[in-house]
DNA sequence: ATGATTTTGTACCAATCGGTAGTTAAATAG
DNA sequence: CTATTTAACTACCGATTGGTACAAAATCAT
């Protein structure tokens, strides 16, 4: 009896293992494909993107995107996957970061950073990508709703145990606080796609952070 | 040689002169009809929003759309002049508080309340109708930079006019100011969509204006 | 070799996009 | 009444939308 052989044949074979399959073999790296789907969706936003589009820029025929990556929505979804766990890592790194103020400070900087590098397509795609849209695209429009409220519930959770730790001051509304991290955070989006360069962003930043509620505390 | 006659034949009768045109009446108000526009391009953005949806919406058949408003390019403009005469002409109304700190506050507290009616779509127009698009509306897209540009060097004018009437700073920078208070704005505009209430707005609010540079100067 | 399996690429699908031609309907002017 | 003017409305346009059928090509197993 083979128990060994279809173990993993339901996983995607990822791009380190030469596991050679059985038919003809992809002409494509999939992962690069989708980096460049990645970058179309960031910088037309989800409805602004066509599959026409998306053909020019992987170089693919369109069956061959059907195939592997299943529909507009599902590419859209394992590109926004790839941008959450790839350019905005630098999120999850800032929340390490040892006091509360010092977490702020460091995420709005490599925001700054981050949403006018040249490297990349301005502004953030999860507060860009579907803002407004046409009533088939709410779905993807309220997915990005709640990547942005679970990024603001990061800051808020991170808050609160800077009250624990005695670096916020215990009176702080760590929810509030979040919110305005966040709302600093989305607008300098806008400001970044709007054409504003990282030291516009930073000024405002600075100003931002002045009304850090320690110095109330 | 008739001289009188065609003098105001090139304006579009206004709804308050009662002229007796020679053809077939209008069946529909064209001042209805563009606020019913409006409020599609509102909730929708530009790219998301339908020829077929504002037939349904304005209840006027594509033709005659077309013959009163031009094309949909046209049409979103005329909309985007009525939403920017009429729901956000509080922006004006807080250039003229007393103080750059009042001007501020009440534009923000005005913005807070008037992104979260809930008469209107929720979110700022000008913000987000097209932030990120596809190529054909790069045109649009591009105008309302502009705007937002436009709103933000109001804020920095009357900062500066603040600075010599002497209730702000003379080292305030003026023009980073009001790229913070416009930056504030946008993200709350983000905020509403996303569908923070009116208060949480307001806390928003309370803490970007304890940043206010008066306490230092 | 042959057959099985998987991907590629052309060519196509119905539906929708923004936009319009051309006829009918409703008003005024004479 | 008839002629003229203007708007309404049906029906349509070519182009583009997201999505697929199907056959040729490339690999593996035997």
């Amino acid at each position: 009896m083979s128990d060994v052989i279809d173990t993993e044949k339901l996983e995607q074979q990822s791009a380190k293992s030469p596991v050679k399959s059985r038919g003809r073999p992809l002409a494509f790296n999939q992962d690069e494909a989708l980096e460049r789907a990645l970058q179309v969706f960031w910088s037309r936003g989800y409805e602004g993107t066509s599959m026409a589009e998306l053909v020019d820029a992987l170089g693919i025929n369109k069956p061959s995107i059907y195939a592997t990556f299943g529909n507009k929505e599902a590419l859209f979804r394992k590109a926004l996957a790839k941008y959450l766990a790839g350019p905005v890592a630098y999120v999850a790194k800032a929340m390490s970061e040892p006091t509360a103020y010092q977490v702020a400070e460091k995420f709005l900087t490599s925001s700054a950073e981050f949403l006018t590098n040249l490297d990349n397509p301005r502004g953030c795609m999860v507060v860009q990508a579907a803002l407004t849209c046409g009533q088939s695209s709410t779905m993807i429009q309220q997915e990005l709703i709640d990547h942005r409220k679970n990024y603001e519930n990061l800051l808020s959770q991170r808050f609160e145990l800077a009250k624990t730790q005695g670096d916020l001051s215990s009176q702080v509304d760590a929810v509030a606080l979040a919110k305005y991290i966040a709302t600093i955070h989305q607008g300098l989006s806008v400001q970044a796609t709007s054409g504003a360069s990282k030291d516009e962003l930073m000024a405002v930043i600075k100003l931002a952070l002045q009304s850090w509620p320690t110095k109330f505390s």
